[in-house]
RNA sequence: GGCCCGAUAGCUCAGUCGGUAGAGCAGUGGAUUGAAAAUUCACGUGUCGGCGGUUCAAAUCCGUCUCGGGCCA
């Protein structure tokens, strides 16, 4: 017997990811598993909009809350986490129904890592301190055709890509061509979906579910984290509730900025996930089951 | 009632000596394989509050009206 295989279910923050999970975890005898890079931290459920204890009840969800505030996580954390509890799902004849916003975890988990070296915080400290012109004319004498599609602008692009170039010894660019060779493959064995909402609808969304996070205990969450790693920190809400709690802004205003960050965020999302081909796109309108039943993820 | 200040992009505002306007934020689209809720790129036509006047030319000067805000009665 063939092991069932992973359903994705992927889209935008605030578009209805947990209860169509649940849905298709029915449908599909399923189970959970968590693809958003900050619902895997603990203490961060309301700031993360992590399934609630009520949701998480119905059937097993995998991977909520695993990580201590303080530790690191990267995609290729993630992967490792990640397929081992898919795996053992299957082999109790489940489907993984894995849900979840973060398409660079995602991607990783699906498509598999490129053969790259892992991120070196020694080299990036001391990259940090030069300058980006500085790093981009390292790039470009080591590795000119990684340099010349690399944005060289971003910082972050152009360190990495460095970053590859010392640690192997190797061109960043042979290394990246060799993997994204196989990833059509790849994509064609994949089944999952996006979830696809008006902006308007998933701007209304958004900031219920922000008003819902701060009357729902997201201040007291954001304050009993202090001294946490930089990680956790960048989850959306984090900044802006401390300049609450600082008096810095009132509440209107932290709200507002909330909601801003977070529609951009979900701009960027469909952004990533447009380019996922393999994905069916499911349209979902304003008055859907979702909507009603009160949670907007 | 009198006087003063303001009215310019969805919002907050800038605009020199008159030469038909531009920043930030918001918004939209893109990139994105080991920081990703991160990082980054591109995109700016709007009755310059209304109406009249002066002028070759008015967001800009003058008059008047409307709406805010303030001060004096």
């Amino acid at each position: 017997m063939t092991s069932p295989p992973p359903f994705y279910i992927c889209g935008p923050t605030a578009s209805g990811k947990s209860a169509l999970a649940l849905e298709m975890a029915e449908k599909l005898d399923g189970e959970i598993v968590n693809a958003d890079a900050f619902q895997l931290y603990r203490g961060l459920e309301i700031v993360s909009a992590a399934p609630s204890a009520e949701e998480l009840a119905t059937l097993p969800h995998h991977l909520y809350g695993v990580l201590d505030p303080g530790e690191p996580a990267d995609a290729q954390l993630y992967v490792r986490l990640a397929k081992p509890v898919i795996a053992e799902i299957q082999s109790r004849g489940k489907t993984p129904i894995v849900t979840g916003g973060s398409g660079l975890y995602l991607k990783f988990l699906t498509h598999g890592a490129a053969p790259l070296p892992t991120a070196d915080a020694a080299l990036r400290a001391e990259m940090a301190a030069r300058s980006l012109e500085d790093l981009v004319i390292e790039l470009e004498s080591l590795d000119p055709v990684e340099a010349s599609r690399t944005a060289l602008q971003n910082r972050r692009f152009v360190s990495r890509a460095l970053e590859i170039c010392l640690l192997s010894g190797q061109k960043a660019s042979d290394l990246r061509d060799g993997w994204e060779a196989q990833t059509a493959a790849i994509s064609s064995q994949l089944r999952g979906l996006v979830i696809q909402r008006g902006r308007a609808d998933l701007h209304s969304r958004i900031a219920l579910r922000t008003r819902a996070m701060l009357d729902g205990g997201a201040l007291e969450e954001v304050a009993a984290l202090a001294d946490v790693s930089s990680n956790c920190e960048k989850a959306i809400g984090s900044r802006e509730i401390r300049a609450l709690l600082a008096g810095e802004i009132d509440r209107t205003t932290c709200e507002d900025l909330i909601n801003a960050a977070t529609r951009q965020y979900a701009k960027r999302q469909e952004s990533w996930f447009r380019r996922e081909k393999w994905l069916e796109i499911k349209v979902v309108q304003d008055c859907s089951p979702f909507l009603k039943s009160g949670r907007a993820d």
